[in-house]
DNA sequence: CCATAATCCTGTACGC
DNA sequence: TGCGTACAGGATTATG
């Protein structure tokens, strides 16, 4: 599925292929991919026909094309949520026939951009942009400090170079609560997902569920560069799949299989000591963990 | 401020 | 073989 590296993968992919392209027609086959888009399919088609992508910007999971010509203060929004793929096609023939094709929007060049979402958990919508709270760029590929509304609540994610890392290890050892959930809470710092969450802290050797208040300092920065790191890495294999006309969004193929040291490896042994992994029940999902290495 | 549960959805993997 | 069920997951909203 789609993660922060993922999602970086495919904004790479839309700024090369799709920035400077301008909207011809919009086809909605599946109204709840625009749900959080109110004003329904023709609304959405009235704001972005004869628009053009000026830019392709990503904050955590949230990725957004904003729209010029003419200007103004708005953009394409995507989340791509569990399954969601954004394909780039060089001719509308291909693609058009796939199962999970929830949306297209045609374009100048006699291409295409699908939406494509096996569960629906994503969405597209037209927004208006925001001023950031700090008054500084949105996240990357970003040159103005503006961000969708329905983002504009979200932290900085750990790849942004405008990231406080020391004030964020603050924020961190402030929260009342434990790091598992802490690293989870988009508001403190976004596109942290339970996959990373799992790998990261078992890079740190933290327990997933070591109360926040007692994080050392050097333990709070010993997890943000584990789940740095790890999703540093899965960006590097995210970026070896990508292929010039089809901007791939295959995780699974492209990282799952490989670098997981704990996540989905329930009773497998730990890379670093051989012991078994423990899979427990966190959140409503699933928290994967050494138990020799990660004591809690 | 923090925690929990419900909500959205569909393909896959089970047990019987 | 087929049927039912659990599960996977992020973001949002409501409620305690």
């Amino acid at each position: 599925m789609p993660e922060l590296p993922e999602v970086e993968t495919v904004r790479d992919g839309l700024e090369r292929h799709v920035v400077g392209r301008r909207v011809t027609g919009v086809e909605v086959r599946r109204p709840a991919s625009i749900r959080r888009h109110l004003g329904g399919a023709a609304d959405l088609t009235g704001r972005l026909v004869g628009r053009e992508f000026t830019a392709a910007v990503r904050r955590g999971k949230f990725l957004w094309l904003p729209l010029g010509a003419p200007e103004s203060d708005d953009a394409l929004l995507a989340h791509l949520g569990m399954s969601g793929q954004l394909l780039v096609r060089a001719d509308p023939a291909e693609g058009g026939d796939h199962r999970h094709l929830r949306v297209r929007l045609l374009l100048d060049d006699g291409g295409a951009l699908d939406f494509v979402d096996q569960r629906t958990f994503g969405h597209l919508a037209v927004v208006d942009l925001e001023p950031t709270a700090d008054g500084r760029p949105g996240g990357a590929g970003s040159a103005a400090a503006l961000v969708p509304g329905p983002a504009a609540h979200i932290a900085r994610d750990l790849l942004d170079p405008a990231l406080d890392r020391e004030a964020l290890a603050r924020a961190l050892r402030r929260k009342r609560t434990v790091v598992k959930r802490a690293l989870l809470d988009q508001t403190l710092m976004s596109g942290v997902g339970n996959i990373y969450a799992d790998e990261g802290l078992w890079r740190a050797r933290v327990h997933p569920e070591h109360p926040t208040p007692d994080l050392t300092a050097e333990q709070a920065h010993r997890v943000l560069d584990g789940v740095t790191e790890v999703m540093r890495d899965a960006l590097r294999q995210g970026g070896t799949s990508f292929d010039a006309l089809y901007v791939n969004v295959n995780g699974a193929s492209g990282y799952f299989d490989r670098s997981l040291a704990v996540y989905g490896q329930g009773g497998r042994a730990c890379p670093r000591c051989g012991a078994p992994v423990v899979r427990e029940k966190f959140m409503n999902r699933s928290s994967h963990f050494c138990p020799v290495c990660q004591p809690r």
